[in-house]
DNA sequence: ACTGGGGCTAACC
DNA sequence: GGGTTAGCCCCAG
């Protein structure tokens, strides 16, 4: 059965959608919370295929930092969503940054883990 | 099967 | 404070 992609988009996008007014969630964090911990990438890929007028609520997910990594390649959108952000109450540091201390949201529910079905990996990079 | 790339991250310099 | 390098995992061509 097909788990993997679809699957796993829903849930990203479901845990986009948990993030409150106001806050922001990280790559990292949403990858977490959706099961995924250590895949924010993943998220980047599902929100870039997410489809537009959803209702999802896409800019208050942010790089680590607070950083609006959107901006990067598309410094359009980047613009908007800093501008969205802005009308829901938050505010940006210097350097085009969010507070997450102040902004950032903490996920009111524990990191469920799907143990993958393969092998759990515990990839131990010493970076 | 391989290669390149992605709205990332953390460690390094 | 910023720029670069190296991992990570998955998807599309």
């Amino acid at each position: 059965m097909k788990d993997s992609a679809e699957r796993v988009r829903a849930r990203i996008w479901s845990a986009i959608r948990k993030i409150p007014r106001g806050r922001v969630a990280t790559y990292g964090q949403i990858a977490a919370l959706a099961g995924i911990p250590g895949q924010p990438r993943r998220v980047s890929q599902a929100l870039r295929s997410a489809p537009g007028g959803s209702g999802l609520p896409w800019q208050r997910v942010v790089s680590a930092g607070g950083v609006l990594g959107l901006a990067r390649y598309d410094p359009i959108a980047g613009f908007e969503q800093r501008m969205r952000l802005e009308q829901e109450g938050v505010r940006f540091g210097r350097g085009g940054r969010v507070p997450l201390a102040e902004f950032g949201w903490k996920a009111p529910n524990p990191i469920r883990r799907p143990a993958s079905k393969k092998s759990s990996r515990s990839k131990k990079s010493s970076r």
